[in-house]
RNA sequence: GGGAGUGUAGCUCAGCAGGUAGAGCAACGGCCUUUUAAGCCGUAGGUCUUGGGUUCGAAUCCCAACACUCUCACCA
């Protein structure tokens, strides 16, 4: 696929890097220490004191030739700083500095100083070549625009457009502040098998593997939530998971295939456990990110500030759809009229179509929609005051779905029957009975509140990516057309 | 899978009432010791995604394929 062109330039770079060698230069050098990164540098220069020193490493990005004098920009993973190096200075080294490239790795000593303008800069007196590139970066100012290109080559991306790298370490930031928040309450971190023998714990149609020893199929996890249950009836009080699961569906720019879940479990809670949790965690998160209360996501500005809306899904659905989820042929009506073709439909069904039709699109600041059908809800507890609705609910942000937490159906009896009418109503491999998971009921479950939160979801609300492949470092792509396997010859 | 859009130099993009290609950046050669997307002079770089068709002539129009983006569908 590369063709002349490239290899031309990369011809061009491999004779500088022959010439460096030629000058006694390792162009892929070795272990260096004692560098700084470019924002500590930044932060801890004082202006008008002499004498001071900075050592960094990083990546040319920019690179202007004055003649005897060479400003380069260096950049590394917190930021970029200048460099300044004179013919007069590095008189030595000046051979060396005329084969650098864009896209080199150096490192660099010297003095720090401000030019007139008053840039920020290293005044070099040594340096080292890190590595030689052989390809030329992208274009400097544009960047890596091309999107496919992007998630491809992100290893180009990263640095190439800095706000990646700042997503992506914003992301990691997240993450310590979840873990800290539930440690914080007790909670202890778990991991759950990935590869399961039965994809329970949610309705998602799970990939297929094989294990060749034992010659059975095995499913990777769709939800951890079955095990996660099963450590509450171990006597595990509060644990919480944060790791992949993989569901077998279509890409969309809020679907990846594999994606990351945190779903923590709390004995002796319940889903209004779970709604203050929720609510005080991902407000701490977003007052770390941001501003006054309230951030922006895409075209929307959304408010943070607490207390957060609740409302009822019937409210909900009799606000914005005008009809009760009690009057079944209303609501036919209405999904008709919406072009949801109801006619084969359950009813359970058609009440849902007609919320996500309905209902989502007007959920932009943080609402809490509590207390589903139960017949949507086949792990969850229903209303002790009214058993039509189970204590349910979905956190909706920016039109999205962020969140899904109950209060546990700790029944041994209404999870069997649960599952077995699941088993009646689903085609395929959509459900399976897990038996082993009511005999862990069996022996007694805490009644216990239980929280989902789509992390990568999370994190696109609280960075401002529209997309979910802006926030997954490497999202699932179609492989490049020489990396497929060669097709049958067959139509 | 449906719909809409995109595919031109290494990168970012022009060119599309049909006359076989342009710019900026990057590259190469030259000048320049305070630049900031440095500047100036010069040079080189293209099977216009692929395959058919219409035409005297196709990057441009038509058909098909492939890839990507957005969107809908699938997804409790």
């Amino acid at each position: 696929m590369q063709h002349k062109g490239l290899s031309k330039l990369e011809q061009q770079r491999r004779e500088k890097l022959a010439k460096l060698q030629q000058l006694g230069v390792d162009p892929y050098g070795g272990r260096y220490d004692g560098t700084e990164s470019a924002e500590t540098v930044r932060g801890r220069y004082v202006d008008n004191q002499e004498g001071q020193r900075a050592c960094v490493a990083g990546r040319i990005t920019l690179l202007r030739d004055i003649g005897k004098l060479v400003f380069i920009t260096l950049r590394d993973w917190t930021g970029a700083i200048q460099l300044g190096i004179s013919k007069q200075l590095l008189a030595a080294q000046w051979d060396i500095v005329k084969l650098l490239d864009l896209g080199d790795l150096i490192a660099a000593k010297g003095t720090l100083g401000r030019t007139k303008t008053g840039e920020l800069t290293i005044w070099v007196d040594m340096f080292t070549v890190l590595a030689k590139a052989l390809l030329p970066p992208p274009e400097k100012f544009h960047g890596l625009a091309d999107v496919d290109l992007r998630y491809r080559q992100r290893y180009v991306d990263l640095w190439a457009n800095p706000d990646v790298m700042v997503r992506f370490r914003q992301r990691c930031q997240i993450l310590d502040t979840i873990r800290r928040f539930l440690q914080d309450r007790g909670f202890v971190e778990v991991e759950t098998p990935m590869m399961q023998a039965i994809a329970g714990g949610a309705a998602a149609r799970p990939f297929i593997t094989h294990h060749n020893a034992l010659n059975i199929d095995l499913y990777l996890r769709i939800a951890p939530e079955l095990f996660l249950k099963r450590l509450l009836v171990g006597g595990m009080e509060r644990v919480f998971e944060i790791n992949r699961n993989f569901r077998n569906e279509g890409l969309s720019t809020r679907h990846n295939p594999e994606f990351t879940m945190m779903e923590l479990y709390q004995a002796y809670g319940d889903y209004h456990a779970m709604m203050e949790i929720t609510e005080s965690l991902i407000t701490t998160l977003a007052g770390q990110q941001g501003t006054n209360g309230s951030l922006p996501f895409g075209e929307l500005n959304i408010r943070y500030a607490r207390p957060w809306r609740k409302a009822r899904y019937a409210d909900l659905v009799k606000e914005y759809a005008g009809c009760s989820i009690d009057d079944l042929p209303a609501i036919r009506a209405k999904a008709k009229s919406m072009g949801i073709a109801e006619a084969g439909m359950d009813d359970a069904v058609v009440i849902n179509e007609v919320f996500e039709g309905a209902v989502e699109h007007h959920l932009v600041d943080p609402t809490f929609v509590m207390d589903y059908p139960a017949a949507l809800c086949p792990l969850t507890r229903r209303s002790k005051t009214d058993p039509r609705y189970a204590e349910r609910f979905e956190l909706y942000i920016g039109r999205m779905e962020v969140a899904n937490a109950y209060t546990e159906l700790n029944d041994p009896q209404v999870q069997e029957d649960n599952f077995l009418r699941q088993l009646r109503g689903q085609t395929e491999t959509m459900a399976t009975m897990d038996e082993d998971f009511v005999t862990a009921l069996k022996y007694g479950m805490p009644p216990a509140g239980g929280l989902g939160i789509g992390i990568d979801r999370l994190i696109m609300l609280l960075t401002n990516a529209t997309s979910i492949r802006d926030v997954i470092l490497f999202p699932l792509l179609k492989p490049a057309p020489n990396e497929l396997p060669e097709e049958p010859a067959a139509e």
